[in-house]
DNA sequence: GAATTTTTGTACCATTTCGCATAAAATTTC
DNA sequence: GAAATTTTATGCGAAATGGTACAAAAATTC
């Protein structure tokens, strides 16, 4: 594609590395509390060159969200393997969930959307639709797997695989929120293996 | 017990009110976003007023989370009323949460604690101890209704009360991230009424 | 190598932020 | 009614904030 080098001074970062590391200081703090300085001072750009390239405080923010999801995306599909059995599927959306949540310097983090979007949601309209267009394609992602389930008789014939998958999503929402709120990796993952039982069918 | 009246020229303003008022204002633009300007402008106190009564911002802030802890547990415990069905009492908490998280001036606002406290759990250790226990104690009250409904017969006897207590709990955070996130009424009100029956125990 | 283009670094600016000092006002105690 | 006590109101101030002007630097194009 973009195979010509581009005129002028190169630039000395490689933009996804700089909102990773970008994304890592909302993560702590959040969108609101998360400075200039703070920014500048994690993707060692200084604030001139942050702005050229990503606009303002807000621009980056939306750009390290989006990262957050596509790779988050990425994580699911991965996950939802089809040639493993429908129990195994949700097993590893949640073990690969709390490897995220769980992960932290002072506490744990939590998932970035959950923590930080559904704050700014009100008062920013880009980040509400972010947050929702994410959440639904999660949604999405599984009903998929649900209707191939119904398909093969992992689950009965008459299951609405929509719901079904929204609720498979609830399970790993609490997730996200208790990971923030200090929970322990045992009482998370007693959450997520017995939140898989009832979604596969208990009993 | 202080019947007696204090020196010094009274108050003008009811503390609960006030901690209402501020409430508003964190639950639309989260902790940090809210400002003293706002947060006095909604109070209509001045800010030596407020720092006098309630302390700095993020006191202030605790305030409302234990104001909102306290309300959402007595409505907790109302709609856990045992002389009826389980399936019932599931079916208020989330009609009743419901009603909480769609109300909103610009957007339906979600629930206080899930979103504006977890964004600022990270980097304020009190406001992280606030989430955990909310979460917890609202646990807690609803494994008591599940241990009542097991000894009953309305669950089964090898129930594990206090996990299906928690996804019971988990289908009302998913509620309130879609609902900050807007996903409708009905969107929600499926998820609700699905989840109610899993717990119960469909089919 | 000169002109052009883009990025970088320094420094700055206007605004907002939180918090407080100080004094006036309103009440109770004596 | 004077003293003591608490709350209110005005206004200040130091620091932090988001954003930018401007010139130097580093590359490409011609």
């Amino acid at each position: 594609m973009k195979s010509e080098k581009k005129q002028g001074r190169p630039r000395v970062f490689d933009a996804k590395t700089v909102i990773g590391q970008a994304r890592e200081v909302f993560w702590d703090r959040g969108f609101s509390a998360a400075s200039l300085d703070n920014l500048s001072a994690a993707t060692k750009l200084n604030r001139p060159s942050l702005y050229g390239a990503f606009g303002d405080k807000e621009d980056l923010y939306l750009d390290t969200l989006e990262g957050y999801r596509e790779d988050s995306l990425d994580i699911l599909f991965e996950a939802l393997n089809p040639s493993l059995p429908l129990r195994e599927n949700l097993a590893r959306i949640y073990a690969e969930a709390l490897k995220i949540y769980l992960h932290g310097d002072t506490a744990a983090r939590g998932c970035f959307l959950i923590s930080t979007a559904t704050a700014e949601a009100i008062q920013h309209d880009r980040v509400r639709e972010v947050l929702r267009r994410s959440l639904n394609e999660f949604d999405g992602a599984i009903k998929e797997r649900m209707e191939l389930a119904v398909e093969r008789g992992e689950l009965p014939a008459d299951t609405d695989a929509a719901t079904l998958a929204k609720l498979a999503s609830a399970v790993m929402h609490s997730l996200a929120v208790r990971a923030r709120a200090g929970d322990t990796r045992e009482t998370l993952e007693a959450i997520a293996r017995s939140g898989a039982d009832f979604i596969c069918g208990r009993l």
